[in-house]
DNA sequence: CATGCTTACGGATCACGTAACCATG
DNA sequence: CATGGTTACGTGATCCGTAAGCATG
């Protein structure tokens, strides 16, 4: 399980399409994409429809995000709590 | 940041030493002594006492080791639940 | 045919395991 | 000197970007 392919999952729900992800992210479409694609190999579950050519959320989709969501969340509370720590200790 | 990393730090608490956690993880002693100096070197951060011959946490070590653990626990979550939604669809 | 996703491929980077080394109790 | 941690180094896997291809509205 890598962080960054759960990133790269919430970029593409929040951006719409893994172009627009592509451009928040400052990454090209075809990382996106096979990052997108590990992830769900790595779960054994589609979380988008690729039937279209646009990808949409699907069901699966829906249920996993908001534990995505709330992982990265936690990460960068801790990343956030790291940088109190050192400056606190560059403090005294 | 990555997980494996966090794991390989929390396995290092767990067990009391790099070559127990080692055994346990299944891995060489130099692939966790170098995942745990590069997380130290992500966070900017030392988690341990390198002084002796045996690794210590410190104060730093402390404070994030339960945000890990809680990050941890939460990726583990999200694995059984995918496995609950994939039962699922299977089932119906 | 414009937009958006995917695949192919070459190069760079990273991660591991074996082996050798260093430090301490 | 036994135990535990670290460094060196070569190999295998991973990841990315460019380029090309495919599908759909």
């Amino acid at each position: 399980m890598n962080l960054r392919r759960l990133e790269t999952f919430l970029a593409i729900v929040d951006a719409g399409t893994v172009t627009a992800a592509s451009v928040y992210l400052q990454a090209g479409q075809p990382a996106l994409t096979k990052q997108l694609k590990a992830l769900e190999s790595e779960l054994g579950l589609q979380l988008f429809d690729h039937e279209s050519n646009r990808l949409h959320l699907n069901a699966a989709g829906r249920e996993v995000l908001p534990m995505a969501r709330h992982i990265v969340q936690c990460v960068n509370e801790m990343k956030s709590s790291v940088q109190l720590i050192t400056s606190n200790r560059h403090a005294s």
